[in-house]
RNA sequence: GCGGGUGUGGUGGAAUUGGUAGACACGCCAGACUUAGGAUCUGGUGGCGUAAGCUGUGGAAGUUCGAGUCUUCUCACCCGCACCA
């Protein structure tokens, strides 16, 4: 063999991978069309935030959907595939404000860099569909479809309490709140009531709920998720009798003064009640302090209290007596009101009653403030005192003290009781959810702006659609300190749309969660003109069959756009009642982080390791390994995904990524995984060549050959047709790769046996091999793939091909292995006939002699037989 | 506190769902070969033992002819929510 040909065998990925990209894109191979003579398959990975770089985690996320995209291609789907971006967000005037330059052009930027590296991977997306949320268009079809949910009282404004933090001037989400400060100030947060942008997204906690159970396609631990944050509760709501009004605040009360709700889900708790407690948001609490200046400072310390967990669960249980009294609606007994700091004003009516004897909370609240507490629930023969109790009882059991619901069972009493509210009209029983409507008003620059004008005149009215889209204006100073549109000298200045009078915009931007709500859809016709969206190719691709993301958006994301997507179906733009068919949440990406005492955390270059020990090499001490965690930049254990494809490719990069774990498992980066998958490439590539030049010409077996080692080669060969097919169908990748391994692995070592190496059926069967695996493999490896077709020598390119059939002939085995036991424990193993009788099995399982050795001195009890598998001997 | 999950060799992970524990890969050991390559090939590799064998899936008990798998208890770690009345 010459020089170059020697060369053009070895396996450089770095060519191909260039080839077959420049192929499928100038062939447009990926594009997506509906058709009626294919079945559809909507794939869709989460779209990223073009952050300016791709991490391994997107690689990761990307190649799990591709395998998804290219094998449904291989099954003779209708495949859409899209990607784009999730453009809008604080990142961007971020670095404006650092760099002094626009979100846009930085967004715009980072876009370019990322979509070319993504383009190195190889990924089967359908090009022509991409689009940023920042675009005009984009953002002009949300606002639109803001205005119909507007429309459909969908949508309203009302004052609410959000986190403000002083110093950025800006609202924060909960979750830019850290140890009750401003992730980027710094700053304390405080509770500030502004007027704010909700979607009414608990008129759908109903339905959000129940969805789920259909949804047998998404992981238990997302539906929990869900579900602990809809948070649905059974229980009743009725109104206290307030008096003392005169003698607290020496003032006659206001009618809406005397009454106050109550929610509880422990109505058998009732006749248990010995005070209650308002919220130091609730409108009793705010009467107090117009009277009584402690109880405004109370009030006041209440409200700066952080929302962390740790200042949560070290914060002691406080009170404020307001002086007024509750009159219990059964006893008619006057129970002190309490302002309490445990209160939350956002869930049920702001106001308990409260159960020392049967609530924690309740129970450590009246041991502090020296309030009665009285036992109503215990269980048989056994006596709690309210004396010498050390927590509150939450268990179950029967009423006592509790007049005529005595001795009922407590589950019982829940019922009973509340329909005695019911009959005297005082109460009835409620459905209570903790989830709360999705504010989505932003004090941000790069959102997309709020279709709505405020008029001294009319109020709120919308912006016509005509005048749609409302853009954002570019000649803007971004500094941080405030919302540039309220700044801006012109931008927020209109005309009333109805009295033509002066207004001015809603200067408040989206909440970025708008835009993920609803980009599945607007893939299915990215370039519609007219309207959001062209419904009849929404409701030909959707719902999304199969679904791959990350965890982490386990509740905002993915409830929020169930949510959107059971609003627009009842506004008639999409017919499916869910957006999301198949959830794969994929694991994380971790590594070992590396931390020198006087450098702080090392990137993987910048630490030799020695015998398992880690050396700095900028100064050369000792560097400690710490917690093997997510990659993440600011613990520098970061492995660049460009290095890695530039390196080894980016087929060899997917098979890593797809083989060291199951896709929803964490996975642990290890450079020596990546040399194991670059040497199995390596090793099918040489196979594949030397099948190839040995048998050129063979056409792959459709029968299997007598010869025993051909035979059992084609056995393999569709055993691990059905064993990828059946990984694929349940997503374990890395089973899948395993048993194509043990099949190149089993070719390789038939051909270096070098028997039937001249048998022309062993050229058909070694052909049938390389051609399965080539189909096999091309999901998860596409380049290398593809070029191996072609050496093949297949005119028509690898995505035209048909996923393998199994031949159930070929799976009929001639011999096999049983397994002997006594007492359970393996003693003999025997090559048995395939089709061998239960009672010949027997017969020769007690003629083995290992077995009769070892049955020599004890009593044979019962033998069971297990066909095809093992004998088991009872015996002592 | 509530809810969910995971515990298997030196490492990542398999195990057709009650039937040979450790597939595949990494690492390691021994050897071969060479165009010294990110090599490649062959054999070995859970632990103890020279061996026959014994033992082994976080721990304890149970069901079963048989348990990594089912049941009960328990320990450890991870994730989510968290004063939700």
């Amino acid at each position: 063999m010459s020089e170059s040909d020697n060369q053009q065998t070895k396996y450089n990925p770095q060519l191909l991978e260039t080839k077959w990209q420049g192929f499928w894109d100038k062939e447009q191979i990926f594009r997506a069309t509906p058709s009626p003579d294919k079945e559809k398959y909507y794939v869709l990975v989460m779209f990223p935030y073009p952050s300016g770089r791709i991490h391994m985690g997107h690689v990761r996320n990307y190649a799990i959907g591709d395998v998804v995209a290219r094998y449904q291609r291989l099954q003779n789907k209708n495949v859409l595939n899209p990607i784009g971006w999730d453009a809008f967000g604080m990142p961007a005037e971020n670095a404006a404000i650092q760099k002094k330059s626009h979100p846009a052009k930085w967004t715009y930027d980072n876009i370019d860099a990322m979509r070319s590296e993504l383009k190195t991977m190889g990924l089967s997306y359908d090009w022509k569909r991409e689009f940023a949320t920042c675009d005009p268009d984009y953002a002009h079809w949300e606002q639109d479809l803001f205005l119909k949910l507007y429309d459909k009282n969908l949508v309203y404004r009302k004052k609410a309490l959000v986190n403000w933090d002083p110093v950025d001037n800006t609202v924060l989400a909960n979750e830019q709140v850290i140890d009750g400060k401003g992730w980027r100030s710094g700053a304390a947060v405080v509770r500030k009531e502004l007027s704010q942008w909700f979607f009414k997204i608990t008129d759908y906690a109903d339905e959000l709920l129940t969805g789920l159970e259909k949804l047998e396609g998404w992981p238990e631990t997302v539906k929990t998720m869900q579900t602990n944050w809809i948070g649905k509760s059974h229980g009743v709501e009725f109104e206290f009798k307030i008096t003392g009004h005169k003698e607290a605040f020496a003032k006659e009360p206001t009618a809406e003064d005397t009454t106050m709700g109550v929610y509880t889900t422990r109505p058998d708790t009732i006749m248990g009640v010995t005070f209650c407690s308002v919220a130091a948001e609730h409108p009793l609490a705010k009467l107090t302090a117009q009277h009584n200046s402690e109880a405004q400072a109370f009030i006041q310390s209440c409200q700066s209290t952080g929302t962390s967990e740790e200042a949560l669960e070290k914060l002691e249980k406080k009170g404020f007596d307001t002086g007024l009294k509750a009159i219990h609606p059964f006893t008619g007994e006057k129970i002190p009101v309490f302002i309490a700091n445990f209160v939350l004003m956002s869930y049920g009516t702001g106001a308990v009653m409260a159960v020392p004897a049967h609530d924690q909370r309740d129970f450590e609240f009246a041991k502090t403030y020296n309030i009665p507490i009285k036992v109503v629930i215990q269980n048989d023969g056994e006596a709690l005192d309210s004396q010498t109790m050390t927590e509150a009882y939450t268990g179950p059991g029967k009423l006592i003290n509790s007049a005529e619901f005595n001795d009922l069972d407590n589950e019982n009493a829940k019922k009973i009781i509340a329909e005695a509210f019911d009959k005297k009209g005082i109460g009835k029983a409620t459905i209570n959810y903790r989830l709360r409507d999705w504010g989505i008003s932003r004090q941000r620059y790069w959102g997309n702006p709020i279709p709505m004008i405020n008029c001294e005149k009319c109020g709120v009215v919308p912006v016509p659609v005509e005048q749609l889209p409302v853009t954002l204006p570019d000649d803007v100073e971004l500094t941080g300190a405030q919302n540039p549109l309220v700044i801006h000298p012109t931008w927020k200045l209109c005309n009333c749309p109805k009295c033509g009078g002066a207004a001015h915009r809603e200067t408040d931007t989206m909440d970025t969660f708008m835009e993920s709500s609803w980009y599945f859809l607007r893939y299915c016709s990215p370039d519609e003109q007219n309207a959001p969206l062209n419904t009849k190719e929404v409701n030909h691709w959707m719902p999304v069959d199969q679904y791959v993301g990350g965890i982490e958006h386990a509740v905002l994301h993915l409830l929020y756009a169930r949510f959107f997507h059971k609003a627009l179906r009842d506004i008639g733009e999409v017919d499916c009642d869910e957006p999301f068919i198949n959830l794969l949440t994929q694991g994380m990406v971790r590594k070992d982080t590396i931390n020198c005492p006087t450098h702080g955390w090392l990137y993987p270059n910048e630490a030799d390791e020695i015998d398992g020990k880690f050396k700095c090499v900028k100064c050369g001490e000792v560097a400690t390994v710490g917690r093997n965690e997510k990659m993440s930049k600011s613990k520098n254990n970061v492995i660049d995904p460009n290095d890695l494809i530039a390196g080894y490719g980016a087929d060899t990069a997917r098979l890593f990524m797809l083989f060291a774990a199951p896709p929803d498992q964490d996975l642990e980066w290890n450079e020596s995984g990546v040399d194991g998958a670059w040497r199995f490439l390596n090793r099918l590539w040489r196979l594949l060549v030397d099948i190839q030049e040995r048998y050129n010409g063979a056409k792959p077996a459709t029968t299997t050959p007598k010869n025993s080692a051909l035979k059992e080669l084609r056995g393999k060969v569709h055993e691990t047709i059905e064993r990828v097919t059946r990984d694929m169908e349940r997503k374990q990748y890395n089973t899948g790769i395993s048993a194509v391994m043990e099949m190149i692995n089993a070719g390789g070592k038939l051909l270096a046996a070098g028997e039937v190496t001249k048998d022309q059926e062993a050229g058909g069967v070694l052909m049938e091999l390389a051609h399965v695996a080539v189909v096999l493999l091309n999901p998860y490896t596409p380049h290398i793939t593809e070029e191996l077709w072609q050496m093949l020598g297949h005119e028509e390119h690898l995505g035209l091909a048909k996923w393998p059939k199994v031949d159930p002939e070929a799976l009929v085995k001639d011999e096999i292995t049983v397994v002997v036991q006594i007492n359970g424990k393996l003693r003999s193993r025997l090559t048995v006939p395939a089709n061998i009788s239960k009672e010949d099995l027997e017969k020769a399982a007690m003629g083995d002699e290992k077995i009769v050795a070892n049955l020599a001195n004890v009593t044979v009890r019962k033998v069971i037989v297990i066909p095809g598998r093992l004998v088991n001997i009872v015996a002592n």
